[in-house]
RNA sequence: GGCAACGUAGCUCAGCGGCAGAGCGGGCGCUUCAUAAGCGCUAGGUCACAGGUUCGAAUCCUGUCGUUGCCA
């Protein structure tokens, strides 16, 4: 009986190149956990698409003097080229802006306004009379009222961190235009979300199979109680409000942009599977619909949406989890875009093999707390661990087989010690299978390379190449066992290392995809013509990639770096 | 300011009531099939700090300091 796995992964605002963040953060867990799924012959829907509705979007289009659609469509385009690269296999990523993900916000909108969730409200909304316009918080500068510093903006102040209404800003101005915004009343929609804190808490209940920070938080932000929220703004970029009269306010962007996760669905089904109908299967009573985030993001998918969902009603899935990740740091500083510390997606992928970065990241991602990443530590894993452990173990392998045994499988059967390693092999692809399904890839990955230093050290205790001289037979067993390990690791690995997996797949002899070949340890038959064998990574030159790598880190900056 | 999490070996991180662990790096040795790769042995720690609960605390509780996220 197979399952029905809905991968639902955050929305990257398209207003910049993805970093390592991002990777370590969700794309990297949700396609391993899709993979895996996949070849354990489940249903997955993997999906997700570009945020084009966010301010951060509209800022940048401003201040290239753009339009939000240009910027959007820039770096979408983008997105689907890293994707590629780095080998997250989406069923599909969309975007917030199409027609289909406008439909069904608006419809979500209009739902709750028939069931009265949503109430009438009058608020008072900086705007600009110079530019004619709304301002959201974040373009009103001002002097902070708490400390003084000039610079403190609408939503926040730099100087001393604390969270501002922009009419408590002294002597408020647009960052425009320099112009003194004036304050005017609006009515807006509140969202009911107060109805909902009881059974979300219910729901709760059986939840413990969350991470504890990720169950803590929610329980204790649903116990100090759930607050009505705005569900409109006064913005020209985004979905407009479904109701007449009201054509000029957008529906908030973080409560379409949760909607994506449905929509896309839909879409996915009309538009690939060609079946209307099909995305009902990820999101009836029976699916299991993961969400992989950031931390930042846990109320959203542990309160709001699974509120939204309830006030929509149609009994559509709830989460069966929410493994949200902590953050990656870089060098020992917060990845900073506008001091450029990061390392972007598609520099990476000009220079290095996109299974070395999925290959350390997964080695240190930030299940529990915060992680690190550094360019020496990157490159000993791949050094040491990557291409001398387990890559290493396939090439003197393989290579021997290649020399000594003309490259065809011998024809032996594994000795008693032989079978004892190989009942390893296969217990370690059920241990690394819990692992993942509990999405803890970080000890799945240590369960293949506990392995594959298992495997060494089995060829090391009975060292072929001196048997090979006396006790041809005897060799040819040691090797059939290892090639049983191989071809285990290669399994085990292929959620890890997608493109180095497949092309030990094709050097072990065996066709088609690793991904149709199953949760298997079955490796080639004997007799079996292997071909000449490659290295499946390659060794990194410390110096050089030091050189290039510390050089780009901060470049371009032009503020002052306190580091 | 409130809530939540984190602080463990030189580095990156596990462990979360019962003799302080792994990988990498360091030291010593073995091996030569292999991308100078592999294997074994070894050194190193007041488990942030101060109290408390317990036969027993890195682990549970309280407080302090530091870091992070969310909220005000």
């Amino acid at each position: 009986m197979s399952d029905n796995i809905l991968i639902a992964v955050a929305w990257p605002y398209a207003n910049g190149d993805l970093h390592l963040g991002h990777i370590a953060g969700a794309y990297l867990p949700a396609d391993i956990f899709a993979r895996f799924h996949r070849m354990r012959g489940n249903n997955v829907l993997m999906v997700s698409g570009s945020d084009a509705h966010g301010t951060p979007i509209t800022l940048r289009a401003e201040a290239e003097g753009v339009s939000p659609r240009e910027i959007h469509d820039r770096f979408h385009k983008g997105f689907l080229e890293s994707w590629e690269g780095l080998g997250i296999s989406w069923d599909l990523f969309t975007t917030t802006e199409t027609e289909n993900h406008y439909r069904i916000s608006q419809d979500f909108f209009t739902r709750f306004y028939e069931k009265g969730l949503l109430y009438e409200t009058a608020s008072e909304v900086p705007y600009s009379p110079t530019g004619k316009r709304y301002l959201p918080d974040r373009y009103i500068n001002g002097t902070c009222p708490h400390c003084g510093f000039d610079g403190a903006r609408g939503d926040q102040c730099d100087g001393c961190g604390r969270t501002l209404d922009p009419r408590e800003l002294i002597n408020p101005r647009s960052t425009l235009d320099g112009g003194t915004p004036e304050f005017r009343t609006r009515s807006h929609f509140m969202m009911k979300f107060s109805e909902y804190g009881d059974s979300l808490l219910e729901w709760l209940k059986d939840k413990n199979h969350w991470r504890p920070q990720v169950l803590n938080f929610t329980t204790g932000f649903l116990e100090q109680g759930l607050k009505d929220r705005a569900y409109t703004r006064d913005l020209d970029w985004g979905i407009p409000v479904p109701l007449d009269g009201w054509e000029d306010r957008r529906i908030y962007v973080w409560f379409e942009a949760v909607i994506g996760y449905l929509s896309a669905s839909v879409e996915w089904a009309s538009d690939i599977k060609g079946d209307p109908e099909a995305w009902r299967a990820w999101w009836g009573a029976d699916a299991k619909p993961y969400y992989f985030i950031g931390k930042d993001n846990i109320t959203f998918h542990t309160i709001i949406w699974p509120a939204m969902l309830m006030a929509y009603g149609d009994d559509l899935a709830l989460p069966e989890d929410v493994p949200a990740n902590e953050f990656l740091n870089l060098e020992g500083y917060q990845l900073s875009t506008s001091r450029n510390w990061a390392v972007w997606v598609p520099e990476y992928l000009a220079n290095y093999d996109p299974d070395a970065l999925r290959f350390v990241l997964s080695a240190n991602m930030p299940e529990t707390s915060d992680s690190e990443f550094t360019w020496p530590d990157y490159i000993r894993r791949v050094n040491n661990e990557l291409v001398g452990t387990y890559g290493n173990l396939v090439h003197r392998t393989l290579t021997f087989i290649q020399r000594f045994f003309d490259g065809t499988v011998p024809d032996a059967k594994p000795d008693e010690a032989g079978t004892r390693l190989l009942a390893k092999g296969d217990a370690a692809l059920e241990e690394a299978a819990a692992e993942i399904a509990a999405c803890r890839f970080r000890a799945g990955l240590g369960v293949a390379m506990s392995l594959a230093q298992e495997g060494n050290r089995y060829l090391d205790e009975h060292a072929p190449w001196r048997a090979i001289r006396e006790d041809r037979e005897d060799a040819a067993r040691t090797l059939v066992t290892i090639l049983g390990i191989i071809s285990g690791l290669k399994t085990l690995l292929a959620p890890y290392l997608p493109f180095s997996s497949q092309r030990l797949h094709e050097m072990l002899g065996l066709e088609g995809g690793i991904q149709d070949a199953g949760w298997t340890a079955t490796g080639p038959e004997a007799g079996a013509r292997l071909p000449q064998p490659q290295a499946l990574f390659a060794k990194l030159d410390e110096e050089q990639v030091l050189a290039r790598e510390m050089a780009n880190l901060g470049a371009g900056d032009e503020s002052e770096t306190t580091a």
